[in-house]
DNA sequence: CTACCTACCTAGCGGGACTAGGTATTATGC
DNA sequence: GCATAATACCTAGTCCCGCTAGGTAGGTAG
């Protein structure tokens, strides 16, 4: 079942602006973090991750920093920007929506069948 | 803002399923139903109901039959199989297992911020 | 130097929603 | 007769995006 592929389309995004909302991360960082938090629901591959990080980027939501710790070892931190931040409110309400919808249609149905 | 576009991925399936579940529809027929039922906030375009339908009668989970109203006037009503009864059981807990982890990531964070 | 972890990157594939066009019947209006 | 619009179906091609599969590079353990 590839469904779980396609549900996530249109909900990365969200998903990298509320983690980068909340304080700056790394990529590497994000893929660990989104599957902790969701009881290892999300599990990002990181063809899948970084491309989207870039594609944010140029869209102006996020910027990103090099970071050094040890002689060679670098890390990209990425922080979320004032555009950034309204694309997360809006991209929480848009997802608010389609949840409300969605569920005015999906429902289990418990009397419905002939 | 595209995003709905995106959401939809892996969602239309399940949402056809649930509607043909309930008793047989034709297309143009389940366009306006799920346009009437979600508020106004589904509208699927032709291009992309039909090739959606063919796709879940291709995959056995719906069955077609056409039917004649007057001379030359004919639908092509879709009912659900066996098979896209299993399927759509799936897909409702598919649906939930996701809504679950998103909503494990996509809270409000009042409380968040550093 | 092999293997594995961290940490980044990308060309290309595949699939699905949509665009834009088509067919055909019925009905309205000129 | 011709145009427009609604009902009702279909599809070739485009675009977008998640993912596959591969790469670079440093650090650590055997």
């Amino acid at each position: 079942m590839a469904q779980r592929r396609e549900l996530m389309k249109g909900s990365i995004d969200s998903l990298l602006l509320c983690l980068i909302g909340q304080r700056p991360m790394y990529g590497y960082q994000i893929i660990t973090e989104l599957e902790g938090r969701s009881q290892g629901y999300f599990r990002f591959k990181e063809g899948t991750l970084y491309p989207a990080l870039h594609r944010l980027e140029r869209m102006g939501l996020i910027e990103s920093a090099w970071q050094t710790l040890s002689r060679g070892r670098h890390r990209k931190y990425y922080h979320i920007t004032e555009k950034g931040l309204r694309s997360l409110v809006e991209k929480r309400s848009e997802w608010q929506q389609f949840l409300a919808a969605m569920s005015l249609i999906i429902q289990p149905t418990t009397d419905e069948m002939g």
